[in-house]
DNA sequence: TGAAACACCGAAAACGTTTTCGTAGAAACA
DNA sequence: TGTTTCTACGAAAACGTTTTCGGTGTTTCA
């Protein structure tokens, strides 16, 4: 249980100064090369390392991003996060993650506690509950303090920071028209309600394809599900009142639900009913049929993310006032479920 | 972009001593009550937050937790975290998530960084490459620092920490006897390498159930798959060589992969194959068939880990050299994979 | 021989807290 | 009046760094 070597500790076994040691040990010339080498070697032997809370105390930063997103266990959440922490350790950064639960009490808990100097920035995307609130004063109070803040996916449009999206209504714009491509009639949307930004977004482009083909807008063929956890009795219900040949989900698991209920239904996928789904994630891939997707490249999101905070936190703190909110591309991975 | 408030631009403004105001906020009795109010007021009216960092260098604590598991975007592991996440807000603690990305050496370099006084305690699950080298200096360098550990899923045996595991053994065997009296013949085991011990545990489980009831083993009835990501063709060729009616898989990617394998060759789940997958997670839940799984609770996992980790810190640090591995029970998970 | 330059090192401040200790003035007591 | 006891506050140390500044003692140069 060697308790963990000081400045301070090596000072006084070697019978030098603190400042001594810390200049030794940064390889400073004012230093003689033989009081450095035996101070370099005597931190070398017992595994000296430089305690992160004094440089973090000292420096003002902390070289630690936050991140607070709704829930970890989302496929989608997780590649992101993977590539915030790919990026933020390329570049010496670590990543703090909490989770906010889809709670807006939650996610203002878990920004104040980050805000007091746990961390130089935030990377996060906005709880269920935040969206529907519209209460972005947390945001604002770690903006007010110079604090930078990057936001995904689940943005607020009106907080002045760095943004990383995907283009939802055109990428639901270029998935509803391939299914009419694929000579769909009768599309369905299973989408979640408008507060949701990005259930929105997705909704708008599917509207928008259908009537730049001259469909007409049928509200009955859009299920806004609002409980995503039981959405299997909900879908199965909505489904059974009406016949589509075409299916656009706002995400997988809704797909993949579908696509059950039809089959059990009798329906064969993709001849009788072919599918799209947002999220190329893990069911997608290994659901019978699999399924073709909107891959919303989360890794990638997460990486640009990770790089635009960096790049803020580094830059001269001076006039930099300018936001920029970058659009992901998605990629439409064709897969079983469509013809 | 008001600077942060602290205790010291609270004196300045208040003319008083920083003193005054450290016990003002922190209700001190040395301090007469007007002082107070008008102090209390003042930080109110501004937001006054202490600084973090300033209190995890004074405490000599961090109140963090850092967790290091090889990838977040597989199930159990996000689970994991989810639970850890959960117990540890619970206590006040936040979680800081590093990834070795099931490589060695970013796992050493990620525990250096954390060691160094930005976290508490770990929580961790091994890197394969880890438990291939068998490698744990870097784990018994932090444990001989004081600084406490807790394992679990990937363990090393003698390290002496605490540690949360299934009864792995225990499962499979449950597992490859509830296959035989669903009346399979022939068994057949999706596993890794042994070098991963849950992989080598299961395996063992598997064998020692067939034994039991008077089989005899066949290892060629046992696959064991090398490179997770291109499992597909080694799992499909190893099914067309023999012909088994029920198979156990460590994970549900085998399962599944093998699931799909066998329905293009012909063969219906589960009345020609009987399937049970290690791991409850999503693709089980969606497949077709769903697949009757082992789950392992990896929610209640993190979270005992968590607790465990928040014990250990807590506690008077004299003597507490006792260490605890707490076996997390498994639930069998029926669905349509098994008649 | 004197001043100037240089090599080498230590003291101290700073980051933002908490806490121990000291002390001024006022009140209480004899 | 002199001593003691409160009350209310401030100074300073400590946590572990980095960095500026100042100060030795020696060497170099005129």
């Amino acid at each position: 249980m060697a308790q963990k070597l000081t400045l301070k500790k090596i000072a006084q076994d070697l019978q030098v100064s603190i400042s001594t040691v810390s200049k030794a040990l940064r390889d400073s010339h004012e230093i003689s090369v033989e009081t450095r080498e035996k101070i370099k070697g005597y931190a070398k032997k017992y595994n000296y390392k430089p305690n992160n809370i004094a440089l973090s105390l000292k420096n003002q930063k902390t070289k630690k991003i936050g991140i607070i997103i709704p829930e970890i266990v989302h496929h989608f959440f997780a590649t992101v996060i993977s590539g915030v922490e790919r990026v933020a350790n390329e570049k010496g950064y670590q990543v703090i993650i909490c989770l906010s639960g889809e709670s807006f009490d939650k996610e203002v808990v878990n920004m104040d506690m980050l805000a007091n100097g746990s961390i130089d920035g935030f990377i996060m995307s906005l709880s269920k509950e935040t969206m529907e609130k519209q209460d972005f004063h947390h945001l604002r109070e770690v903006v007010n303090q110079g604090m930078p803040i990057v936001m995904f996916d689940r943005v607020a449009d009106d907080i002045s920071c760095d943004k990383v999206i995907i283009d939802d209504v055109d990428a639901a714009n270029k998935a509803t028209e391939f299914l009419l491509r694929k000579n769909c009639k009768k599309l369905a949307l299973l989408t979640t309600p408008d507060y949701v930004n990005v259930g929105r977004l997705r909704t708008q482009g599917f509207k928008e394809a259908l009537m730049k083909r001259g469909f007409e807008i049928d509200e009955k063929a859009i299920l806004k599900v609002e409980d995503i956890d039981h959405c299997a009795q909900q879908i199965e219900e909505f489904l059974q009142q009406n016949t589509y040949d075409g299916i656009l989900a706002v995400n997988e698991l809704f797909a993949v639900t579908a696509s059950k209920a039809l089959q059990r239904g009798g329906k064969s996928i993709p001849s009788d009913v072919a599918i799209v789904a947002f999220t190329d994630g893990m069911l997608s891939k290994y659901a019978s049929p699999t399924l073709t997707t909107i891959g919303q490249n989360g890794e990638e999101m997460g990486g640009l993310a990770a790089a635009k905070l960096i790049e803020k936190l580094e830059a001269d703190h001076q006039e930099n006032e300018s936001y920029e909110t970058v659009i992901v591309k998605t990629t439409l991975v064709e897969r079983e479920s469509t013809p």
